[in-house]
DNA sequence: TCTTGACATAACAAAAGAGTTATATAACAA
DNA sequence: TTGTTATATAACTCTTTTGTTATGTCAAGA
């Protein structure tokens, strides 16, 4: 999905993010967001934009002033996508040399710490998969993705 | 934290996204990763030590291959960074509408719904951070984030 | 030792980002 | 109507990012 792409660009800066820190406070104006940065309007309108796009922020129109506040939309796709990350690093799958060992060990059987309720990811499983790690035949300029 | 900006930034990338979700397979070498994309091996080379730099992969060398793995700092920096962001969407405080109205209200002493465990951001707080709620004398142009 | 495979680094071009000033627009106030 | 405030858009510059090719390094084999 592109939106991640924006999502997690917007996040990067650190312009952007004290913005949603104000924005956390409570919903306010473009100038009262302006304010405490030496910058020009312009240029937080343009943040405020990226935010926008991104599905962070949103705004409505009352009067001449353009109250903005915090959207969940960005959030819970970042959210969504960084749970795999979580589980990954949880489950300790980002280690396949222990894995390996695991399985070479007597009782492999009896399957690793891994609580019930979580998501299973086993190494090797397709469908975790940047996209389709094999086959690759077409667009050129496509990248195997999670998020498409 | 400057870090944050390249942890976020790094996450822009779909390119990068996509590594981060191979390695989330289980460990593995540069080659293999290079493999599902049609870029060249120093341009994976590269995405490699961005994510490395924001702290979301570790690469350990064992022979003429570098294997590499997901790393905890990176994401954890990123969770802990986000969770203001969650607190303040469950809370409505991005309403400030919301949040005058409920004052106006007769048993606004009732204080909202806030959870009583939860962090409280009252709008009109001077300190825009959230991350480090109290004290924060800064100088008169740094801006004002949450991450330094 | 010579060669090959698995990387890393350098140099460079193209594209994207972030900020600036100038200017347009719409609501308000006088 | 006119001036002012709040905000958006445009045009432009400077810097960073991303990908490319060329090349260097180190380990493993023959």
């Amino acid at each position: 999905m592109q939106n991640l792409d924006s999502a997690f660009s917007a996040l990067s800066d650190p312009t952007r993010r004290a913005i949603l820190a104000r924005l956390a406070l409570g919903e306010t104006t473009v100038m009262e967001l302006a304010r405490p940065f030496e910058m020009s309007q312009p240029a937080i309108s343009r943040h405020l934009r990226v935010l926008e796009n991104a599905g962070l922020i949103l705004r409505r129109v009352e009067g001449s002033k353009h109250p903005c506040r915090l959207a969940r939309q960005g959030l819970d796709e970042i959210d969504q996508w960084l749970e795999m990350l979580r589980t990954a690093l949880e489950n300790n799958y980002d280690r396949l040399d222990h894995l390996l060992a695991e399985m070479k060990s007597p009782n492999h059987l009896g399957g690793k710490d891994l609580s019930p309720g979580t998501p299973t990811y086993h190494p090797g499983d397709k469908d975790l998969s940047p996209g389709t790690p094999t086959s690759k035949e077409k667009n050129p300029h496509e990248q195997p993705d999670t998020e498409d």
